[in-house]
DNA sequence: CTTTGTGCAAATTCTTTGCACCAAA
DNA sequence: TTTGGTGCAAAGAATTTGCACAAAG
C-alpha cells in the first residue's frame, strides 16, 4: 500500500517525506472526510513530532498537485477527500459526519454555466439527518 | 418595499426592528450574497451604532425562520442569500464574487440518499473563473 | 552547498460569548 | 415591569505567517 502512496505522489510531482506519506495514506485509508484535526489526532502518536503546519503545509500541497479535494461542506472545519472523482456528499447536522453519496447518473451535474465562465470544481451537498441520528431520538 | 420588508419579518415571526429591517432589506436589494462585512461597511455609515454581534444575531436569526440562507460555497466567510429557492451559485476562484446560476429544468438534483437520511439542504457550488476575471489575464 | 521541508511560536481573522444597558410590549 | 434586542469588549478557535533549524539532492 505505502508503495502505492509513495508512488502517487511522486507522479504528482509530490517529493514523498515520512509526514507527507503519513497524511496522504491516513486519508486514502480512511474515507471519513478527515478535518485537520482528525488527521492530526490520528497521525500524532506515531509522529510525535508531527506540527499542524506540517500537515496544513501538506494539505495545500496535495490540493494544489490533484492529489486529494477539499470539501466546502462545512462551515467551520476544512475537510479533505482523497477520492477525487465527482460524487456528492452529505453531512449530518447532529453528528457532523460526512458520507458520500454516489450521483445517480442519469442525473447530469449542470447548471447554465454563462459564457466565458470556466468552470475548475463542482460540488453538491445535501445537509440533513444521518440514518443513526435521525432513529434515535 | 420597507413595509414590504417588515411584513416579510413578522409573517416569519420575527420582530422588525430598524436593525433587523436594514440587514433583511440589504440582503434582498443587493443580491451579492454577502458576508458579514460586506452587510456591515454598507449598513454602519447610515447605522453608525450599529454592531457586528447585531449582525450575527440577526443572520442567525433569518437563518433559523428561513428568511435567508447560509451559502457554503467559501470556506473562509458566511455568505447569506435572500433567495431561498432552489438555484446553483457559482465563485469565482479571483475575485470571490459569487453569481447565481439557474439549474437546468431537465436536470434533477438528486442523489442516491440512503434509507433514513433525512434531507434539509441541497447546495450545488460550482468554481472557477467568471467571465470578467478569465478575459483578463 | 543549495534548495526544500518541518515545526515552533506568534499573529490573524472570523465568529461567539458574557454582560450591561436600552427599548418595546 | 418584564421580556426581548443591541452592542461593547473579551474570548475562542481555525488557519496563516515568520523564521530558524533540519534534511535531502
Amino acid at each position: 500500500m505505502d508503495v502505492n502512496v509513495k508512488d502517487y505522489l511522486i507522479s504528482r510531482g509530490i517529493r514523498p517525506s515520512v509526514q507527507r506519506l503519513a497524511v496522504m495514506t491516513y486519508i486514502l485509508e480512511n474515507r471519513i472526510h478527515p478535518t485537520v484535526d482528525d488527521i492530526f489526532s490520528a497521525l500524532n502518536p506515531n509522529i510525535p513530532t508531527l506540527s499542524k503546519t506540517t500537515i496544513y503545509n501538506t494539505l495545500d500541497l496535495l490540493v494544489e498537485r490533484g492529489a486529494i479535494i477539499v470539501l466546502d461542506i462545512d462551515a467551520k472545519f476544512k475537510r479533505y477527500d482523497g477520492d477525487t472523482s465527482l460524487h456528492a456528499h452529505f453531512m449530518c447536522d447532529s453528528c457532523h459526519s460526512v458520507s458520500d453519496l454516489e450521483i445517480k447518473d442519469t442525473i447530469f451535474i449542470q447548471s447554465n454555466i454563462p459564457v466565458g465562465f470556466t468552470v475548475r470544481d463542482v460540488q453538491l451537498l445535501y445537509k440533513g439527518s444521518c440514518h443513526r441520528c435521525s432513529t434515535e431520538n
